[in-house]
DNA sequence: AATCTTTCCGTGAACGTGCACGGAATTAAA
DNA sequence: TTTAATTCCGTGCACGTTCACGGAAAGATT
């Protein structure tokens, strides 16, 4: 912005009377620098708006710069898996080259192997991790050891209430419940409506959906203050003792036309609701994953409130990237990615 | 992917007994190179799998590459405003360094602006050009004139009847008339409903709306074929008297509920919206403008469909900039950014 | 056979930065 | 004063491409 003709390093080197290797040591600040030196290349800096040639840098580096990712596993078609695939988009061709990515999974149920996850991230040395946390202390532990070696962390999906961390990208879970029972209610008022959950472990793993449940429960008690929340607790690893509580519950409430999950397993729901269909009945899921979409070209599913992990991901890792190659850090460390409404009518182009 | 160990330039030219310039020629095909030379450097490349280093790429060329966006400009807060926003987005600062964007603003009513835009366009010599096209014939003439000089253009919101372009980025028309009419109607059966409409000129410029009119008159067609839609014209640079003309309308039709716009200007009736508060009255329009926005936050408006122009451009730059760095064709030519719906309680996060 | 074209190809200097190496300048220790 | 330690700094090569320049080889023309 300062000068027209981009000024390089020798530039600088010559307005100061130093050498290309000065100027280097302090742009990058390791030191064997005197205090003099130090401060008149960097009045330079200043006065000539020097920019680093991010190619040149790069070139020179001869790239290998490692991110690691620190998230779950699911199966193929789940939320995590949807995640993933964010990895290949943050691989911008322009972008690409210079930094590569591997991803560290383990098993959101399992504390043991999010250590085991860590250990082998430890080895690879990496420049810069991304975390989706599950398990508040182990995961504290991790980003102590990562900030004692200065590498930089981002948060994705949720965020723990540590301060080291570079960046956080994540959904409003407060409000997408919210969203999630305005578009469940249409704004009409409703009598009763069911919220199916999932049991937890009982571990204390941080559950972000607890915070979407209030979202949902505030809209429900602000509008429609008469309207009784049922819930069915069901267990994804046992699809016929949910539909078996499913079927009770509707027989004792055969008038409950809504059906809402905070999670983005609603299409667990589907089989049963496609035997069961019902006249009027609205039902709200979260997240884009393949199976809900399908269940929502079909009709099953009213509406998904998307928050595209994806592209979580994919954000993440452009801020660890600039951070990481050019020192940048990002405008804002907590940023919310939009709340997507998907309805039949514009899932098509997902 | 074929080899680990990056393979360059120079390993291609050892292993054909050629040189450097020779590899470099065939690369970027631009001749002097015998035939047989030619196929052996093409079947070192794939047997080595070779990638160019894109770094080593720009900091040789010494950047400078000229795309040109060649777009209507309206008022501050205006469509074309919100879709100019989409070029800083595209200067990525990983990205950056070897592209500059230059924007030729025409005044979409006046073909005698686009010309002149198009000349100065043309004198900035520029390697690629965006192109948001409002008159046919002038615009084809255009897009000529490009490909007989081999500069790549990709259009943005609209698509020509042309074969030449690299990339075409935009909304799904019709589909989002579709959509607009099922967030109107709530799915719900209607009686009658009115649309807003804004009087064009005689000039046969390219409108993208009559394809959102008809899907939207199809969905009402389809399921509420007693539904009557009223129209109301209204001229954009004369207020009152489009208020006037929606006064007379709902004093004829005082049961009327639902009111739809298919362009982004559903802010021009907000105040006479405000001033006439009804029950139960649906509004909906189309895009994120930030007088949509506030709209829609006030609850004035119900929801609008948003197609993100900023994104279309960045998206349409950042192919664009593949192709002329990378010589990389876009994965789809056609591509349809995704709709995205948004109420009172999703707009915080824009 | 000699000269002139044309076609093809190799050479070498940039591009701006990173980094290892060694050496100068300064200060401390003898 | 000499030597050793310390702090600071300059030099020069490497990274993989691009591109202008000049020249060799082959063919065409006398």
């Amino acid at each position: 912005m300062a000068n027209k003709a981009k000024s390089t390093i020798l530039d600088i080197a010559r307005l100061t009377g130093l050498s290309k290797g000065t100027v280097d040591r302090v742009l990058h600040n390791r030191g064997e620098v005197s205090r003099k030196s130090y401060d008149a290349v960097m009045k330079a800096i200043q006065d000539l708006g020097y920019e680093p040639n991010v190619y040149a840098s790069m070139l020179a580096r001869g790239g290998s710069h490692l991110i690691a990712v620190l998230m779950p596993e699911d199966e193929p078609g789940g939320f995590w898996s949807l995640a993933a695939g964010g990895m290949e988009k943050a691989l911008d061709p322009l972008a690409s080259g210079g930094v590569s990515i591997e991803h560290f999974g383990y098993d959101p149920t399992d504390v043991e192997s999010l250590k085991a996850a860590a250990r082998k991230m430890w080895d690879s040395n990496p420049s810069g991790v991304v975390i989706a946390p599950m398990f508040r202390e182990a995961t504290l532990q991790i980003t102590a050891a990562l900030r004692s070696k200065d590498i930089p962390y981002v948060f994705v999906d949720t965020k723990l209430d540590d301060l080291g961390y570079l960046a956080f990208f994540g959904m409003p879970m407060y409000r997408s419940g919210y969203l999630c029972a305005d578009q469940l209610t249409g704004g009409l008022p409703v009598k009763s409506l069911l919220v199916v959950r999932v049991q937890r472990d009982v571990q204390r793993m941080s559950d972000p959906t607890v915070d979407r449940r209030a979202g949902f429960l505030d809209y429900i008690h602000e509008h429609f203050p008469d309207c009784v929340v049922h819930n069915v607790l069901i267990n994804p690893a046992d699809i016929p003792a949910a539909e078996a509580a499913l079927d009770e519950f509707f027989e004792s409430h055969p008038d409950t036309r809504q059906i809402a999950m905070f999670n983005s397993r609603i299409h667990l729901l589907v089989p049963w609701l496609e035997r069961h269909p019902q006249r009027g009945r609205r039902v709200v899921g979260f997240d884009n994953l393949e199976a809900n979409m399908q269940a929502l070209s079909r009709g099953t599913v009213s509406a998904l409130v998307c928050q595209h992990p994806d592209d979580q991901l994919a954000l993440a890792i452009k801020a660890l990237a600039e951070r990481i190659v050019l020192g940048k850090y990002p405008a804002r460390r907590d940023n919310f990615v939009h709340m997507d409404i998907l309805t039949r009518y514009n899932v098509d182009f997902y």
